[in-house]
DNA sequence: TCATTTACTATACTCTGTTGAGTAAATGAT
DNA sequence: ATCATTTACTCAACAGAGTATAGTAAATGA
């Protein structure tokens, strides 16, 4: 059975897709946590975290109509699902108390 | 090898022994993540998590003298290491970062 | 001497994260 | 029409992180 917490990049998948709207397909959910991290994000890594989100109930997707452009194949739309977004509220919720107090510490490197 | 990035558990023993300072040994270490987490803390999670911290060179801990009390055994304090600190700054700034601007969506629910 | 308390360890296993390569379906050029 | 190119997604194998169950070790107190 999955653990109940977000495992860490679970948590940077999730947060792309509650930025991107409806715009959240795989493509701009790796460039934006690209983007928003520095880190760079495999298309593997990114689509199979996103299966097992949707397995365990905390995203739902939807495919859509091919868009006429070069390469403009049929994209999957993810949005967040009730139960994910909880758990995302619930990291965070974490980690704001655990970080409670000792903001100056962590931004004085 | 071992990645760059932390992972979400790994996460939270770094900011217990931030918080905890010169207490920062096992058995407080676990006592501050239940309580400001909420979730509870297998004492083998977290012993082995310090032990792989260590490896990594994120963190270092050395054994202290028993203290004279019942059940005083010797306790092995743990202290962050440049690396760690980094590693933790690291982590808080790509959160901050993915969640800029939508804190209030975070908030409501 | 032995139960009790505090602190830490061993082992095995599952879930999460990452890599490297590959497939599929669209358009544009010749 | 055919084939290169672009965009989007998939497979399979593995390494790393997280968890559970159980147990060991070293103190004190009765």
């Amino acid at each position: 059975m999955p653990r109940e917490s977000l495992g860490e990049f679970e948590q940077l998948i999730l947060l792309a897709i509650l930025r991107l709207g409806q715009e959240a397909y795989g493509v701009p959910i790796i460039e934006e946590i690209e983007n928003r991290t520095g880190r760079s994000v495999s298309q593997a890594a990114a689509y199979l975290t996103l299966r097992r989100l949707e397995q365990k109930g905390w995203i739902r997707s939807k495919m859509a109509m091919p868009t006429p452009e070069r390469g403009g194949r049929a994209k999957r739309f993810f949005s967040l699902k009730p139960a994910g977004t909880r758990r995302l509220h619930a990291a965070r919720a974490e980690l704001l108390n655990m970080w409670e107090g000792f903001e100056p510490e962590m931004d004085t490197r």
